[in-house]
DNA sequence: CTAAACGCTCACACCAACGTCAAGGTCAAC
DNA sequence: GTTGACCTTGACGTTGGTGTGAGCGTTTAG
């Protein structure tokens, strides 16, 4: 299929695709005319990206699972290089929450001082 | 005072004050050979500054407590366009929280169905 | 007098993941 | 044969807060 098609398919633009490949995500045959010529196999590819990139994962982290696809794993998680990011990322998410509390903490302490009839509630 | 000796007192790059001016946060006086004149007060409003962008802030959501020190105040924090800020930064800050904390249950699932036997502990 | 240390204004570089043109080639339908 | 939907590469724009350097003038210590 073109690269119309894949980016439909898989909900992506076809921009998004090329950069992909430039970046070595995903690879495209090419058609006797210079178009990029993908396979079914391409779609499984696009979504496994995206639904990383949904959770917030880069491009760099979505490439041991690409490739774990592609040496024929049914799921991009069968590998442990793909296991390793997910301890890595989640080790990342976890600092990053961490930090965002103690800036609401800060937050909330100077709206205290700043108004302190102020409530302070948690948007939940 | 001249540029050098401020960014050093307030701890911040002469490009940072200048990027701040070119923002319209931070005014100075020019000398006769068109060097920058800061005063004590100055010192100040970089310190708010910073002590904001510490916490995430942006230099567009720094600009109420700067216009409020400079309005006489002793705080940044006495306007009630400051107030406001807090309070929407405060909800800003739980909104990416509960978005962290929904990407790492659905990273830790993934890496349970990844690698069944892999403790998930948090980071603390 | 001179050299270091400072100041000035541009203006490009950076990071990620594309969006959006530009300027063109290809192909099916009518 | 021409419209229009598709494809190609290339290259600049986006966002924030600077870093860095060019190319220049100023101040100050020795």
């Amino acid at each position: 299929m073109r690269i119309g098609e894949l980016a439909r398919r898989a909900g992506v633009s076809a921009r998004a695709l090329r950069y992909y490949e430039e970046h070595g995500l995903i690879r495209a045959q090419r058609a006797a005319n210079g178009y990029r010529d993908y396979d079914e196999a391409d779609v499984g590819l696009v979504a496994q990206i995206r639904s990383l990139m949904a959770v917030g994962f880069t491009l760099e982290d979505a490439r041991p699972f690409v490739a774990c696809l592609r040496a024929g794993h049914a799921s991009g998680n069968a590998c442990p290089e793909s296991v390793a990011v997910y301890q890595r990322k989640l080790a990342e998410i976890d600092a990053e929450i961490q930090a965002l509390v103690a800036r609401r903490t800060e937050v909330a302490t100077q709206l205290k001082q700043a108004c302190p009839g102020c409530a302070i509630r948690r948007t939940k």
